[in-house]
DNA sequence: AAGATTATATACCGTTTGGTATAATTTTAA
DNA sequence: TTAAAATTATACCAAACGGTATATAATCTT
């Protein structure tokens, strides 16, 4: 059943998560979103019980898309270290990735939400951990198929990626310069190969 | 000549500049800053022509007080590339160091600026160039004392040391847990160990 | 097609926003 | 000590804030 207001609860987080990405929570008013769905309170605040409640929706929006854009990309590989070479290459080019989400949604909501927005921070903490147990699954699965070390802490390693990305994307980001991305993914890269691979 | 103005002007920066560096620009209003200082709006705005000139001056003074303390923690030692590691030994406290500040300014005001407040932005983008400098400065130094191999190009490397430190940082406030700065600090020392240094 | 239901638009609410004019006070200099 | 100058407090402003009650319009079911 695609009911009138599930399309437009759809258009809403698809217009609105960006902005809440790029301005934040608090920065970013009701009447900016009106303003950009062209749509009016009543409406909003048909679909949607409050601005909170928007915003947690419109980050699990962009969340969503953002996952299954990283899983897509690993399905060009069945290898388990190939697809970990594949998320450096998926974040190689992270920078105009997600220009259009306004935003990395985790740097940005993350640093946002802390001591803001307590919902809002505990989905962005959901998500981090859900990427290092995916980085993790992958390690561990390489150990298995005998493409890494056994001797390997999984999630150490995935720890170590997932923050090395993270300063890659705010680095990019904040000096507006894609080379921090570009070169990290080399550093991650350069990792993999000379202390995870066998 | 200190007058009565100057240190109002610096109390109220004292107080201030962490609530800025918390809640970021726009979610932190003047009635937070009358409350917290226990002054009038007449005060403040006798002392900051606006909103925004109070937040460049906050953050200016965090900055201040933070690359200070860390040029102080470098004297320890005179040799270059101790001074690398005193680096990573500075950050390896950095998460309690920081928490009195209201966190890192340079990431949460990094990221809370961009788009937002351009003024406050470029602060940040200078900051980052300055420490960058710093580091690419040390290596240069220490490549000066036969430390640190000649092949290293100096600012390559600052950048990684900077785009980890920062990485460490966001993984540590968003998840609470110190592990992502103490990990990420011997993970730069093996770095400086391992291919800067001969 | 008609009636019931759902969704959107309009108009409004009290509160808070950043900012200012002016009065009261305190500090400074003579 | 007193007058001038600088600083702080008070009271207020229009505008914008998040949110809501209700009327209108569109959609769905029969």
């Amino acid at each position: 059943m695609i009911s009138k207001a599930k399309i437009t609860t759809q258009y809403i987080l698809e217009i609105t998560a960006p902005i809440f990405n790029q301005y934040g929570y608090s920065a970013t008013s009701m009447s900016d979103i009106t303003k950009a769905t062209g749509l009016t309170k009543g409406s909003i605040y048909g679909n949607f019980k409050n601005k909170e409640e928007l915003s947690i929706a419109a980050f699990k929006h962009t969340v969503k898309v953002l996952l299954k854009d990283i899983s897509k990309h690993l399905e060009l590989s069945d290898s388990p270290i190939q697809k970990l070479f594949l998320i450096t290459d998926f974040y190689r080019n992270y920078y105009s990735y997600s220009k259009p989400l306004g935003g990395c949604p985790v740097l940005n909501i993350g640093v946002d939400a802390n001591n803001q927005n307590p919902l809002l921070f505990k989905m962005v903490k959901e998500v981090i951990e859900k990427i290092q147990d995916q980085l993790a699954s992958l390690i561990e699965q390489g150990i298995e198929t005998g493409e890494i070390s056994s001797e390997i802490n999984t999630m150490h390693y995935a720890k170590r990626i997932d923050t090395m990305i993270q300063g890659a994307i705010f680095m990019a980001y904040t000096m507006d310069d894609e080379f921090y991305l570009k070169d990290t993914m080399i550093q991650i890269d350069q990792m993999i190969f000379n202390e995870l691979k066998i």
